[in-house]
DNA sequence: AATGAATGAGACTTCATTCAT
DNA sequence: CATGAATGAAGTCTCATTCAT
């Protein structure tokens, strides 16, 4: 007997793989060409199924890309909430995984659109019209701007520096133009790049001088 | 008899002043709805002249787009090289001015839709379609990367960080998401923000003070 | 062994049952919606079975309407033929009969949406489509015409008018609308409705009585 | 000069024209295929303008019907009234005016579809949806009632009966139905329907004993 | 027999662009 | 020059119908 968590049966396991298919495959064109340049008959032709089944899944264009927005950010947000309850570590030290991880291999799977939403005035205005970005958004941001507020605490960073200026430079060291540049066409691998935008960040953010020395 | 460069009569300086009007307006409701919920019916209303006479101006929506991020270009590009070329100046100095200019005054009235379109992939498609991006960005994305390894040079910052990673984090640095958090929300002043970024930034790339060891 | 006309089994009933719920079900939401607003889907979700079951009953949508009509017709045709052969009645106390038969309690169930296609458009564009109108109707009118010839022999109504403006006011006796507003809006008691709708009607129609000026 | 209510100009005037032209071919297609068989692209092609032109005039197929209704309920009304008030006519007389107004020559080209409307259950469902039966049918039904009571009053009809019910029956006089029977199929003059119709109706509806015999 | 996921033709509607006035 | 009515391509979405399970 199946727990009752998973699907009900054959069927309903096809039905989460394809809708599964429609989110990918509609990333992909979101990012290649952007929402509005986007229709759904070019998803559906590439996914190889009718328009009126994306519509079985999704009712509009829109909440396609709700669903992808959130998604997208629950993914992310598990992560780094698994990062940021690992015990042991310092919060530099998790910031940094948290680092790794929206730069790494993920970032091209599933963050690029993540973060084009996150910048794109076009889809931020589709969004809060569906009234999605706030709750997802500020669970994230409010899980990294503790692990800041822990670190200035613990002494490791510097403590008159706003937390909220901190979160939204740490947010802005990931960037798709970033990306595109500097993995793209300067040849950095991913791990190098985040290496520096590190070494940067956390060295702008010390505290000024440790008390043992 | 007027120099070569101003306009030929009154009724070329009036349509300039039409031209100016529109790119103004076209801004803003760009930024407010995004470019494509834009249509040329109102902006040719908000203006107060016909959809018609937009065409007499642009000759698509796409150019006019264009020629928004062209204008907003210059602009930047003419204010950012003044500051560059100033002497007398330490490259921080020099950048932490521009930083000023990105994030001051300017930021609510051109710079904002300058930056959408840097990092929404709805506008930069388009505008990569118009061959556009190139010429003009490279051009200010040059100035600031020889500001930045002036620096190096001037043994201001860390040699060892690859110019173009702290040319990315520099662009970074101003963002309309983080702009709308920390003025719109925290109530922070621009100027306030900028000082704390700029510290951040750069303590995060100086030069390791090794003499002084 | 059962009669040819019975139901050779027990599926077969079961089967015919099902078909009479869905056309029950049909008919309501016709008259709620009307016939182009109503799915499918709608019908079989009030039934409770799916939407491919309806098919195995009825091929198209507008085959269930048809169906729907018929059967509303031959109710109505063996009513009115029931009524018409009953021996010893004058033509007016069946026409009268007739008339509270429409009006009465079967109006609500049936006679609605019957009524609804007789007078709109849309609805019998399609029916004439499928040829469906003429012999059912034809045979009603035909029934209700030869009892108001038999009247006018029987010197109960004015011979001088044609059969046909009498059938016609007579069929006009029964609308909705009418219905509507005096028995929904006024709150008449519809057997009332009728009797004040035949004394008008049955005055209007009379046959002059020479004989005792 | 023109006065104030005439087009402000040949434009305008160019305008309604045109308006005047879809509503006409709007109201021929709704009456030959009924309102949701007909496509805004097939009255374009009739009229032999573009789909779009019609919704430069008319922001919706809704609204078209909309319109469509209230021109010809308006017409009806206009006319309806003026025989109302003419002085020196008893209530019959003026009925029977109107009778023939319906039924004559306007039938054809107007009356046709507001009937349809009236009788029509999905029409009569989109027109609540934009609440626009009520104000105006309220008038028309108004005015005849008015003149109903007003012949009870002076001893024409049957004091006994209620106005709603002649008035519903009154307006059940005409209909498509009847009209495409009688005149249609049987080649009646529209006149000489209209007189045998009177003549039951007022006959069916006359008081009981005029005080002069 | 029953189901309901899949299909795809077709409807409405928008809006960038043109052009006669 | 300026206008704004007209155009029609293109997009979203619905739903009657089919068919594999």
């Amino acid at each position: 007997m199946p727990p009752s968590t998973a699907p009900r049966s054959w069927k309903e396991k096809q039905r989460q793989e394809r809708e599964a298919l429609i989110l990918q495959t509609a990333e992909e064109v979101f990012c290649e060409k952007g929402y509005h340049e986007t229709s759904i008959d070019e998803i559906a032709a590439r996914v190889g199924i009718a328009k009126g089944t994306v519509y079985l899944h999704f009712p509009s264009k829109e909440d396609l890309l709700v669903a992808l927005f959130r998604r997208d950010t629950e993914q992310v947000i598990s992560e780094v909430e698994a990062i940021a309850s690992s015990p042991g570590c310092s919060a530099r030290e998790k910031l940094e995984a948290i680092l790794h991880l929206l730069y790494g291999e993920l970032f091209k799977k599933r963050t690029r659109l993540f973060y084009s939403i996150y910048n794109s005035p076009e889809m931020r205005i589709l969004l809060e019209k569906k009234k999605e970005m706030g709750a997802h958004w500020g669970q994230l941001t409010h899980c990294l701007e503790e692990l800041l507020a822990e670190g200035q605490a613990a002494g490791e960073f510097d403590p008159e520096l706003p937390t909220s200026v901190m979160l939204s430079l740490f947010l802005n060291l990931v960037s798709v133009r970033g990306y595109e540049r500097l993995v793209g066409q300067e040849g950095l691998a991913p791990a190098e790049v985040v290496r520096y935008l590190a070494r940067i960040y956390f060295k702008g953010i010390a505290a000024e001088h440790k008390p043992s020395c």
